[in-house]
DNA sequence: AACAATACCTTGACAGACGAGGTATCTCAT
DNA sequence: ATGAGATACCTCGTCTGTCAAGGTATTGTT
């Protein structure tokens, strides 16, 4: 990916929460969908999405449950819980926040 | 501040070097000119600030140097090299591109 | 003399990202 | 049938940036 991992760090969960809302899906599918949506160029490394999901089901942002897969591997859906979907809106707030910070702090500086 | 410090990782180094396009400053300095643009949201802690000094200083972006201060504490003056000039417009293009892609991810998802 | 403000610094801990390794299933070509 | 590759999951240990908590020294004010 050509974007550095520290740049995206602390948006990882917002990024999977802001999917869940669109619906239930799983781990390698949300990687699928992320190179789709960004030509091949960004996707979470599989350590950090797992460990990202654990966090979010630690703090009650998800649910997990195994789906069937017919003539498949077993998959693991997550699900954005109510909790979850307000903590997601607030983060999607924090990051406009952030954006208009960084845009103050580095494009206007002269 | 308001805006959470995980989401601000990785670009410490590009508000101090941005900061430094403008011309040599020191410490804390840069901290009441933070307060001062963000409304008193913003400033980064001191730890962080001096860390990232040190290592943008081991990476040859900028360079130090003690400053008088006419009746006060010694200050020291940090100023931004070549390498570091071109570093930092890198990382406000990397920005640009963060940006971009966290807006497509979270701001546009449906 | 005591205090706040300016100005610098170090140490140790913490948390998130990830490289490197692993398991198991199914499909397809050889 | 056997091997490769894709799908799909997981863990462990390491690295790095941030920061809380502590420190030093100077000057100006009360």
């Amino acid at each position: 990916m050509s974007v550095s991992s520290d740049l995206i760090r602390g948006h990882i969960d917002t990024i999977i929460m802001a999917r869940l809302l669109k619906g239930d899906t799983y781990g390698y599918e949300i990687n699928k969908e992320l190179r789709l949506r960004t030509n091949g160029t960004f996707e979470i490394k599989e350590a950090t999405l797992y460990s990202a999901f654990r966090r979010l089901e630690t703090s009650e942002y998800i649910t997990s449950y195994w789906g069937a897969n017919e003539g498949g591997a077993l998959r693991r859906y997550y699900h954005l819980t109510n909790i979850g979907r307000a903590e997601c809106k607030k983060r999607l707030k924090e990051w406009l926040e952030t954006r208009s910070l960084l845009d103050l702090l580095l494009t206007t500086e002269e």
